[in-house]
DNA sequence: CGATTCCTTGAAGGTTGTCAACGTTGGTGG
DNA sequence: CCACCAACGTTGACAACCTTCAAGGAATCG
């Protein structure tokens, strides 16, 4: 079952359609904390954004983090119910789309439309795997994948190269992210700087045990 | 922000067009508990089916249920990584169509490929809002979810009339699905069940309280 | 009717949440 | 430059939620 190379060539081909229709627009500057406006489509040039899910209750969990080079919001806009949101983590540069015309353009050529579909799946994968991790791990397993998922994404962005990297996340959004409350997630946090694990302080995380970290994101023994 | 008349005029005609590349593909049989095979997108007809995650450890997670009349596969087609299964849960009969050429055929024509990224991003809304509901609600709640979420679908297919439906998934499922232990799933049903609220057994689900349900699922006061 | 799977229940213990307080940091204005 | 303020991080004690272990009952199927 692997991916004919016909199929390849022309997601990259969709690729750079995508990526063309967004140089035409200007570049926005936001700053962290701030609400992006629906109806969008955006693309992330530098700084981290999220998305969130709120339930009628008014608490609300983040669902899906963005890094740099990411593209944003493709799946709400075709589901106009849902006022989920999108919010910056930092101050971010991007440059934005109009949703529905970009897609009603964008899908009448075939490459682009296997592209967006491509990118789509990518992101469902990702809230699979979290939900899988969120199912079946403890808090230090859960926290540990987060780790490595942000570590793994931006070393394959080219934007980390040693063992350590940034996360402005603060330690109530990741509680948000990984369904624990701020208290529990510094206690943990904790334990795996004393276990020699991984080291996170002043948004900046070390991890300095690569190998256990990734037995740990997999349940512990 | 309403949808277009022109979008969801092309949502249909595209709905169209993957329907009727079913029909061509001759009905299939199969039996509970069948691992289906990838590569596929399948229109399930009759019975229950499940995506599950699994972590590299081996314990597994139900990430997603489908019913009667769902669409299955869309998003694995261009993710040959990752072999996430999916599993029958009830007998079922549905159709098959080969991946990899049938999008290659719908995303030459828009409105095909407008239903297919509506379709993933219905998909991803589930995921997203089950993430939060997993993320802030306790077991109850996360219960109460469930047991809403597939009434409201069953009875949007028009699958169900009145306040009882069929739930062929064993508690055992329920646990993997709302990341519970069996155990504790059974006593929160009893709890439910002795506050009237809901009733489960033999696979029967008979709401007896929507009003209190619905607010569970919102979190309890 | 045996055998398997599923459901059900009790008791004990571990993981995580809640409450409350204090330390730390960074920014703002006097 | 210092004082203040707000947001974030840190820690302890205790309670609640949920899991684990163990066992028995009910249902389904050969």
């Amino acid at each position: 079952m692997t991916q004919s190379v016909g199929l390849n060539r022309e997601l990259t081909l969709g690729q750079r359609k995508l990526r063309a229709k967004f140089e035409n627009a200007s570049p926005q500057f936001r700053k962290a904390g701030e609400l992006l406006p629906g109806g969008q489509i955006y693309h992330l040039q530098t700084g981290w954004a999220c998305q969130f899910g709120s339930l009628s209750n008014g608490s609300r969990a983040i669902v899906d983090v963005f890094l740099p080079g990411d593209m944003i919001g493709l799946d709400s806009a075709l589901h106009t119910e849902r006022p989920e949101g999108m919010v910056t983590l930092t101050a971010v540069t991007m440059r934005a789309i109009m949703a529905e015309d970009a897609l009603l353009d964008l899908m009448a050529y075939r490459p682009a439309a296997l592209y967006v579909a491509w990118v789509l799946g990518k992101r469902q994968q990702r809230a699979d795997l979290r939900l899988a991790a969120i199912s079946c791990l403890d808090a230090s397993g859960r926290l540990a994948m987060m780790l490595l998922d942000f570590y793994t994404r931006l070393r394959r962005k080219e934007l980390v190269t040693g063992s350590t990297y940034n996360l402005p996340l603060t330690q109530v959004q990741i509680g948000n992210y990984l369904g624990l409350t701020v208290v529990y997630i510094n206690r943990v946090l904790r334990s795996l700087r004393e276990s020699g694990i991984v080291n996170l302080e002043k948004h900046c995380v070390t991890i300095l045990d690569l190998e256990r970290l990734t037995r740990l994101a997999v349940t512990e023994e």
